[in-house]
DNA sequence: TCTGGGGTCCTCGGGCGT
DNA sequence: TCTGACGCCCGAGGACCC
């Protein structure tokens, strides 16, 4: 096995339990959950709901009695909270470690081989420590020769509280060996649900047992990705830290709703309302799309289902509120069937570009476009200086018909000046 | 009544040109 | 002029991740 390379996996405990947490210290040690958006399924748990056999993206409405009965402190997801306190982790990382990729919203990769540190064992404890001490979030930290190894280190790290939050096989076979053979199928990174059953149906039931496959075969049932996974397993670096911010290939807004949805005029609001979120994303990333994507879809649980999608291109590249919503709504027309109520939509931007690195159309309207940019800009700063959108499309409507429900949302503590924590005297 | 949202990557298959 | 084989491109859809 090669140790020429080393990284290490930061994650989250419980991520945005933890995130309540911090501004309810009362919540430690008790059950608490938080709920996705449409406060639809359980998205985080601590350690004291997981206990109870509650699963992750269990549908709330099913559990909700057993909650109750547990007596579990319950959040609908607070993302913009999230995402600050995740920021604040990533800072303390990057004074770590120069080459960190942030995987996710709870999870960091680093590659340490160029870090010239006495023990990686002691550098990784060493942040452990500081992110709990600064932000009060409780880490788990895995060190090993693969990125994909790293991650079930962290999820060893994570499942035996005894030990102090990190993991390492660095420098010894027999680590990874053992490692791979207490890791279910279920829980490697890179086979989904669907491949693991596939494969337990095999006898395939642990991480190791998958190194005893031909490449050939793990590759032709599960593709080059199957494979890769394989090579991570066995020691040999098939994937790399990207710490590079990649551009993003789409951006979009997509929601499920309240209720089902059958009317053409309250569908025709939330698609404007996407679009227009939308397109304010994309002038924030400095971007132009080059194509907008509308779907809508009927509950999935429903006896009569239903999924579509239209696609429109632009013949310029355009990053206009109203250009945008005009296309998806075309789509919307396309795919709109009165007979069915539909529970989720979406708009999703494709074939981005930098802003004016695009090849402009020989029939590009200069004038107006010029005029269209300082619009956009002055709307998206307005919007941004409130924190809500106070200007809005016409075709948007006033009221949201279709609006998710978030019934126990705690505050934006640290993003929105009125709803700082405030400490008694 | 009530089952998330935002991404990436990969395969497949139809349309099209040669 | 027609037809089949082949490769390329691209959109649709699935699997996967957190």
């Amino acid at each position: 096995m090669s140790t020429s390379r080393v990284y290490a996996l930061i994650d989250c405990n419980n991520f945005f339990v933890s995130c309540e947490r911090v501004f309810r210290p009362d919540l430690w040690e008790k059950p608490v959950a938080v709920l996705s958006n449409n406060d639809g399924c359980i998205v985080a748990r601590s350690n004291e709901v997981k206990a109870l056999g509650i699963p992750m993206g269990a549908p709330y409405f099913q559990w909700k009695d057993q909650l109750t009965a547990a007596n579990v402190t319950l959040f609908s997801g607070n993302f913009p909270l999230y995402g600050d306190i995740s920021q604040r982790i990533v800072t303390l990382i990057r004074r770590a470690a120069p080459t960190v990729e942030v995987y996710s919203v709870d999870e960091s990769f680093v590659e340490l081989s160029d870090l010239r540190v006495a023990s990686y064992e002691e550098w990784a404890l060493s942040l452990r420590n500081q992110i709990w001490q600064y932000l009060g979030v409780p880490v788990s930290i895995g060190l090993a020769p693969t990125k994909t190894l790293a991650k079930a280190a962290a999820e060893y790290a994570k499942k035996h509280p005894d030990n102090p939050g990190v993991y390492s096989i660095l420098g010894d076979d027999d680590g990874r060996i053992d490692l791979l053979k207490w890791l279910p199928i279920g829980d490697v990174w890179g086979f989904g649900w669907r491949s693991s059953a596939k494969l337990r149906e095999l006898g395939v039931a642990t991480a190791y047992d998958i190194t005893t496959l031909p490449d050939t075969w793990v590759q032709k049932h599960f593709t080059i990705r199957g494979l890769r996974t394989k090579l991570e397993l066995q020691g040999v670096p098939a994937l790399t830290v990207e710490a590079e911010h990649e551009p993003q290939a789409s951006i979009a807004r997509t929601r499920s709703f309240a209720h089902r949805v059958r009317n053409y005029h309250e569908l025709e609001a939330a698609i404007a309302n996407f679009a227009a979120v939308a397109a304010s994303k994309l002038r924030a990333s400095g971007e132009v799309a080059g194509g907008v994507v509308t779907f809508i879809r009927t509950g999935k649980h429903t006896e009569q289902q239903r999924s579509v999608s239209a696609y429109t291109p632009f013949s310029e590249a355009t990053e206009q509120t109203g250009e945008i919503i005009e296309a998806a709504l075309r789509n919307l027309q396309q795919i709109y069937d009165p007979d069915f109520g539909y529970k989720r939509a979406g708009v999703v931007l494709t074939g981005l570009a930098t802003t004016g690195a695009w090849q402009a159309s020989l029939f590009a309207r200069q004038q107006d476009n010029g005029r269209n940019h300082a619009l956009m800009a002055a709307v998206d700063e307005i919007n941004s200086k409130y924190g809500v959108r106070l200007i809005k499309h016409a075709t948007e409507g006033l009221g949201k018909d279709w609006r998710s429900k978030r019934e126990m949302r705690s505050p934006n503590y640290t993003g929105n000046w009125h709803e700082l924590p405030k400490v008694k005297a």
